[in-house]
DNA sequence: TTTATAATTGTAACTAGTTACAAAAGCAAT
DNA sequence: ATTGCTTTTGTAACTAGTTACAATTATAAA
């Protein structure tokens, strides 16, 4: 029942006395039209406020100049970071970006890829490794260029550009480790479908040693470290500092010891993950490990528009994540 | 140079043995077919990994399942909890969102706005009321269901959904004259181009009665917030509390006072306007205006598809902002 | 077996553009 | 005025689907 408003080449064409193929020369800047032409035409196109269907140009192209990019969630600061950059860096090579959310639901994951898929995507950003296996498939039998970001793997079947995300956790402990501590609390949010949670976690277990950690799986969210908190400090081993794979989680860390009447970092140590733009402002400022996301978002972008553009697979980038020492974690007094 | 892979309509009818409007019958659930032919064509779109171009079904249904958000910024978290939403719904509906940022510049949004109607997004949404008069003239003339948001006004010539942004400023006025400041600092950041920004600022001078108002426009950074607290303390009328327009500012207002060896709330109080997740777990916590977007997001989206989906034009939405009154501001002690 | 009716299927036109190819027009030199 | 060349223009086929309409096939009743 909508009415159809917007004006196609035909009438344009038919409003400038000439052809389509004119129109759509003067359009396109391609092969040769007279100054008169050209004039007329431009006048029509203002006149009728035309503006071409990208689906018509998409259908006889196959370029529809737009790129996908799923992400498991909108709610963290850190993805609004890299979609910044993502967004930035596309508008810059004329591509549009259609954002879709996957609530690390591998399902709704393929759900959201086939829409996209539907669209005409020329490009894909994904994060991490868990997808189903239909997923892939989609991706290889259509041949779309695809990067997955938020972790490093040069032996990935697609380039990936992101951190180590073994090193990430490890630089936490590391840290930690040199202050002294020995019982660690780890926060982490779900570990199913999420790789990078996983990763994080290999990681601490392999450089454990003479550590003793104490695991506080919750949501990925304030409340989930509040949780994790209570955990901690009703176990039998109750740690001297905590390593929070997340900065929310460290945030509600360091709001339920405050309730509970703890000092951070004279009672309980913390380092997290992240690094968001909030975290140095925290009382007191936290220690975290940034993850490199605005930069992981601009070399991203450009390697889906080299790929798009010039047809070469992009290689694999390794991005550093360096720890951000702050206050919130001290030495273990004895 | 790039390989054509993906399957069409034609090679799934070939390979089915049937034609290709019996094809797309089975794809649309449209019309009848055998069961024979069904199971054929269901074989075929599996083997060949088929997705329907959505170009081509665009071409010719006018329709392209796609939504337009043009957002200011997407550094900003209080935008990206209001994209989470917005993309939530919209997946709900079926509908894409492309997200484009417009860095408050009139010319750059028309220019992405041109883009996003050359996609075919059938519903725009849009922040705010300055826009270039060649942006009204293109949404008037392509008959594109666009909504406004971060404001109301009923007699906006297009839908708004949103707080009314001048109580928002007066909500917080109103909290620190109760406590007794007559002295107030406010923190904004640039007015060009930015409605909203003004509106809270006609606020304040409104309800000004016998309050002195000294104003700092700044950057909308942390950066920003540390600057407008140096420009108060060298004031010859220094304020006794601080309104900061948002709480990126705030969060730098409050950590230079820190820094000034100041106390908060004790030597400045500070209230501000946004809410963003870590203000209530800042020290001390941020008493500040809520931007209910998370809301906002929802029925904008909702108001977009219903008036997609059945023409009709939604009706202009207030959302009420209430103050989160916690620790950054207190009496002031004479 | 014939007929009537319903179910299924295919052909071809249509959407909004691009572009190859042929035709027409412009222009200068003969 | 004719020829040869370049420039400009238009016709029609093509992209990947949808769908009206006609044709075919299946099924049931006579």
């Amino acid at each position: 029942m909508r009415s159809r408003k917007r004006a196609n080449l035909r009438e344009v064409a038919l409003k400038a006395g000439v052809s389509i193929a004119t129109a759509s020369r003067v359009i396109n800047k391609s092969g040769s039209v007279s100054e008169k032409a050209r004039v007329k035409v431009n006048a029509a196109i203002e006149e009728l406020k035309f503006v071409p269907s990208a689906a018509a140009k998409a259908i006889n192209s196959g370029r529809t100049r737009t790129v996908g990019a799923l992400v498991p969630t909108l709610d963290n600061a850190i993805f609004a970071r890299f979609l910044r950059s993502l967004e930035n860096e596309f508008a810059n090579s004329g591509l549009s970006l259609v954002v879709s959310s996957t609530n690390n639901d591998p399902e709704l994951e393929l759900e959201r890829a086939k829409k996209l898929v539907q669209i005409g995507v020329e490009g894909l950003l994904i994060s991490g490794t868990d997808h189903s296996q239909e997923f892939h498939e989609l991706i290889e039998k259509v041949q779309l260029p695809t990067v997955a970001t938020s972790f490093y793997d040069p032996d990935y079947h697609l380039p990936t550009i992101g951190y180590d995300n073994k090193q990430v956790s490890q630089k936490a402990l590391r840290y930690l480790v040199g202050l002294g501590h020995k019982q660690i609390g780890v926060i982490h949010g779900p570990t199913a479908n999420n790789d990078r949670t996983r990763a994080r976690l290999a990681g601490l277990n392999e450089l454990a040693e003479d550590v003793v950690f104490v695991f506080a799986e919750t949501e990925m969210t304030v409340e989930g470290g509040c949780e994790a908190v209570i955990l901690f400090l009703n176990s039998e081993n109750r740690p001297s500092a905590l390593i929070s794979l997340s900065d929310v989680q460290a945030i509600g860390a360091i709001s339920e010891l405050k309730r509970q009447k703890l000092h951070v970092p004279g009672d309980m140590s913390i380092v997290s993950v992240d690094n968001l733009p909030a975290s140095q402002f925290l009382e007191p400022a936290l220690t975290t490990v940034n993850l490199p996301v605005a930069e992981m978002g601009e070399y991203a972008a450009r390697a889906i528009s080299g790929w798009i553009e010039n047809n070469e697979r992009p290689e694999s980038i390794l991005l550093p994540a360096e720890i951000m020492i702050r206050e919130s974690a001290v030495a273990l007094h004895q």
